[in-house]
DNA sequence: TCTTTATTAGACGTTATCGTTTAATAAAGA
DNA sequence: TCTTTATTAAACGATAACGTCTAATAAAGA
């Protein structure tokens, strides 16, 4: 039994936030070791390989984040509020793109993942198309806006990574979507 | 004198592919001196350090890069033939935005680096803005055309990321601009 | 108390990478 | 031919990172 309660999940959440961070490169047994002030015998007894690690991180990824932020969007009652859900959450979940930035990079050399992503990528693509038949668009037009709109977002956060978040994002981007959406 | 034509160059060129398609951890001096057929002596000979080295490569970029795409567009007769020309040299060079893309996540600890990733960010959205402005577009509207433009091609670029890219891309990429620009 | 189980520490061997140093070599010029 | 200059090879030490192994330890159960 446990001297401590099992770190098991803080080698995990530290592995999401370094990916996060760096990207594949960023998972370095030895230094997460020392981050959570422990030696990296740890790691190999919870993680068979840094390999399986890596998976077990995804795993994760796939589960706490996407689907919470499907799942959070479909509390709010109108489709107005949905979309306001989704860009705040989009915009909170910081780290959430950053992951999936380098997931894709990472994917390159990994068919598995690529599929993964794949996979994802259309089912939240679906998902904001469904957000904009809710609001009147066609479904020809509404999968074209949501098209527009993912890709927007993908580089909106992009034009402002390293720069210190505005508190008015929300304003900023609604004035810009009005440009290609009526809400 | 030189046994065979220096390879400063090579060098540089293979640190450019390295970086876009790895960032900063791609650059392993051994590892390029192996693809180059030489020793790692050859590359300090060439460079003082793994550090100028890398300043170096983000010259390059600034100069063969961003200089490239807009003047090539510059090159052109019409505002439309102009973004249609960026278009193109756009996704052309994908590697152009792999390596902006790694270069914004290396600029995190280095202000320096930072410091001219904003100054390109701005010169090209006031490139795009002008060209905006040049079909027709008011000032004010222009930018935002521009901005959000700008956004859109990230995250087209984002999306079809290690995808067969269409041969038709322009003809989907232009299908979507016509939700927020008429041109 | 003794044993079992879960967990961590410490030491080890191996490979990768950085950067340095000294020697070798090839071409050009005196 | 001899020397100088540019360039590369080979070997070295240092450190970082991977993964393994054995021993230690702490808690729970018999």
């Amino acid at each position: 039994m446990p001297k401590v309660i099992a770190q098991r999940n803080d080698w995990i959440k530290l592995g999401y936030k370094l990916f996060s961070e760096e990207g594949i490169s960023g998972i370095v047994i030895e230094k997460m070791a020392k981050k959570l002030e422990c030696n990296k015998s740890s790691f190999y007894w919870h993680f068979k390989s840094k390999k399986k690690f890596i998976s077990e991180l995804i795993s994760f990824w796939i589960t706490s984040e996407t689907d919470q932020i499907i799942q959070q969007a479909e509390k709010a009652k109108s489709s107005e509020e949905k979309i306001e859900q989704f860009l705040k959450i989009t915009f909170k979940n910081d780290p959430y793109l950053e992951f999936i930035f380098f997931l894709k990079r990472y994917a390159i050399k990994n068919k598995e993942v690529q599929a993964i992503i794949d996979e994802i990528d259309t089912r939240r693509l679906e998902f904001t198309t469904q957000l904009f038949e809710e609001i009147g668009y066609s479904k020809k037009d509404a999968a074209i806006k949501a098209s527009i709109f993912y890709k927007y977002l993908i580089g909106y956060h992009e034009m402002i990574k390293n720069k210190k978040q505005s508190k008015d994002y929300l304003i900023e981007v609604k004035k810009e979507l009005k440009h290609f959406i009526t809400i």
